[in-house]
RNA sequence: GGGCCCGUGGCCUAGUCUGGAUAAGGCACCGUCCUUCUAAGUCGGUGAUCGUGGGUCCGAAUCCCACCGGGCCCGCCA
């Protein structure tokens, strides 16, 4: 939960207080430059009453309300607009006691936001990278806004794309050269293979078999194979500032018995059927175990989400579109079978194709991550030189990691995980316009001057405020409003939005309010402001994973 | 066949949940501003029947229905 000087719902009350047909809907955050805050008098005109009077019923009772400058009638709106000094209050009063706008309260609940997960059978691609953009910054919003929060990956060792990895390894590695390259050859090879050879899809059966059985050799080599892919996926991960607190495999709810578990208590819906076991929903039947007695991912799945529900009150699973019939299911499962409601929240994203269609890791028809990292990176590099030659190696090195670890999850984070991406180069390592560089140019020129005019920003005045400087002043103020919204829908692209908004509106007032050259009391209000500026964004890249810089 | 998602200027998007002020940004294009704090920036301009057709409503990009186009799913795969 966030704690600050909330004008909007104390306004709210009153006007509820005032219109029993106040709807909390009808007073909202203006999006049209009219107000801060409008309130729309449709429903509460819809007796008999004339806006005027119900004007003056609002003047009336707002009379010596000390942080509203002024209340307008236009239309059928009533405008709200706050004065500078109270924006400027509510935010100095958190930062100084508290170090951080909004303030927060832990909530004890615990939530499990598991993302990634993608199968350790090669390097992570673009195609997938959208499920841990969105993962971790989810993630980083939930935490912000007050819960504790633990990232999980659910490790697939069981299922039969591991087994025949493990299958291709075994005939075409060597033992002591076991790299991902290695690995990922290995593979493809076997798949290729499979298609015209059906004995070797004898041998993956048997993998699996032996896997599920707790064979050692089996056991100890396909832990092996995977933790090889795994390391080289979390440093990419780590690359762009994603790392993942927990890993649970899932073959260990086949070594615990938990699976087994999982049938008894589903026991009195279960079906068979030539030795496999499912459960139905409607016409459609869910298999949980194969004829050979060795299990399903969706049984592995609900076993593991059982165990979540023990540990967390609620988890949250980031899953590509392809997987929503799977995650229906699921609650299915819980909602209607189990009765365990309200635990669990689904975040779907449409993965991220090429010009030439979909990626595949066994087609080979990706562009990886560390590829597009290391082509941004270069790109980058070439951008800093020529507008800083200037600065030595050490920073071009540093500014250029900065921006393309920044402008790459910006630019997946920022858009509506349900839409469709084609990835295109030009626009990747474009670092112009709704971009995380131009949220960070922004930034260092803030600090900037801030270097240059020391920090002294002692009894600011609020008089004689700038246009731009209130605006401003006012976005600052929202911040948590959007914090709040971000959290509450799982959308992270409400924090990329507003961070792009209150960048604009801090370049206007970059434009049209010096502070080097400004009086006195003027410098000193505006230096309050830009600290405001910087403490906050500060705040909510991080929350994106956007690395700001002093200067670049 | 059934189900889900997406469709907003030439291109990429915000707004859709919760209907309300001239549909908001970016890219590209044309023009402005570096003897005020970093031009990865600023300001202005050209450009939108909000996929199509109905309906509800004082009011629809937003809600309802139908259709069209694109994606995804309906497996003893994950």
């Amino acid at each position: 939960m966030l704690i600050f000087t909330d004008y909007l719902k104390d306004i709210a009350e009153k006007l509820g207080k005032l219109f029993p047909d106040f709807d909390k809907k009808d007073l909202a955050l203006d999006r049209t430059g009219h107000a801060d805050f409008t309130f729309r008098i449709f429903r509460v005109l819809k007796g008999k009453r004339n806006p005027e009077d119900v004007f003056a019923q609002v003047l009336k009772d707002f009379q010596g309300m000390d942080y509203i400058e002024r209340i307008t009638l236009e239309g059928p709106y009533i405008n709200f607009r706050l004065n500078a000094e109270s924006l400027a209050f509510s935010i100095r009063n958190e930062l100084e006691h508290k170090g951080m706008f909004p303030d927060i309260f832990q909530d004890p609940e615990r939530i499990s936001v598991e993302h990634t997960s993608t199968n350790p059978t090669g390097p992570i691609h673009i195609g997938r990278i959208r499920n841990s953009i969105l993962g971790d910054s989810t993630a980083r919003i939930l935490r912000r806004y007050g819960y504790r929060v633990t990232t999980q990956y659910f490790v697939n060792d069981s299922g039969r794309q591991v087994a025949s990895l493990c299958t291709g390894a075994r005939k075409y590695c060597m033992e002591d050269s076991l790299t991902t390259e290695n690995l990922l050859d290995a593979y493809r090879r076997i798949h290729r293979e499979m298609e015209e050879n059906d004995s070797l899809e004898k041998e993956v059966q048997e993998v699996m078999q032996l896997y599920e059985a707790g064979e050692e050799n089996t056991v100890g080599y396909i832990r092996k194979i995977c933790s090889v892919i795994l390391d080289s996926i979390n440093s990419s991960l780590r690359n762009i500032g994603i790392t993942i607190d927990d890993y649970t495999w899932e073959s260990s709810f086949i070594r615990t018995g938990d699976t087994v578990k999982v049938l008894d208590s589903l026991a009195e819906h279960i079906k068979e059927e030539g030795g496999a076991k499912y459960i139905t929903n409607g016409d459609r039947k869910i298999f949980l175990t194969r004829s050979n007695g060795t299990s399903l991912y969706f049984l592995r799945d609900i076993a593991y989400h059982l165990y979540k529900f023990q540990n967390f009150t609620w988890s949250i699973d980031v899953l590509g579109e392809n997987h929503k019939d799977h995650g229906e299911q699921l609650s299915y499962v819980f909602e209607d079978l189990m009765d365990i409601h309200e635990r669990i929240r689904f975040m779907y994203y449409s993965y991220v194709s090429l010009e030439s269609g979909s990626m595949s890791t066994r087609k080979g028809n990706t562009v990886t991550l560390d590829e597009l990292l290391q082509k941004t990176i270069e790109e980058a590099e070439k951008v800093v030189r020529t507008k800083r030659p200037d600065l030595d190696e050490g920073s071009v090195k540093n500014i250029s990691e900065s921006v393309a670890v920044s402008a790459i999850r910006f630019s997946i984070v920022r858009l509506n995980a349900s839409k469709q991406m084609i990835f295109r180069w030009g626009e990747a390592l474009n670092f112009e316009g709704d971009s995380a560089p131009y949220i960070m140019y922004a930034y260092a020129r803030a600090s900037s001057i801030l270097r240059k005019t020391g920090s002294d920003s002692n009894n600011p005045e609020y008089i004689n405020v700038d246009a731009a400087e209130r605006d401003l002043l006012f976005r600052l103020y929202c911040y948590p409003y959007f914090l709040e919204e971000a959290a509450n829908k799982l959308k992270p692209e409400i924090v990329a939005g507003y961070l792009l908004d209150l960048t604009k509106s801090y370049s206007e007032f970059y434009r049209a309010c010096p502070v080097l050259t400004a009086d006195e009391v003027t410098k000193r209000r505006r230096i309050e402001i830009l600290k405001f500026y910087r403490k906050i964004v500060e705040d909510s890249t991080d929350l994106l994973g956007i690395k700001i810089l002093e200067e670049m």
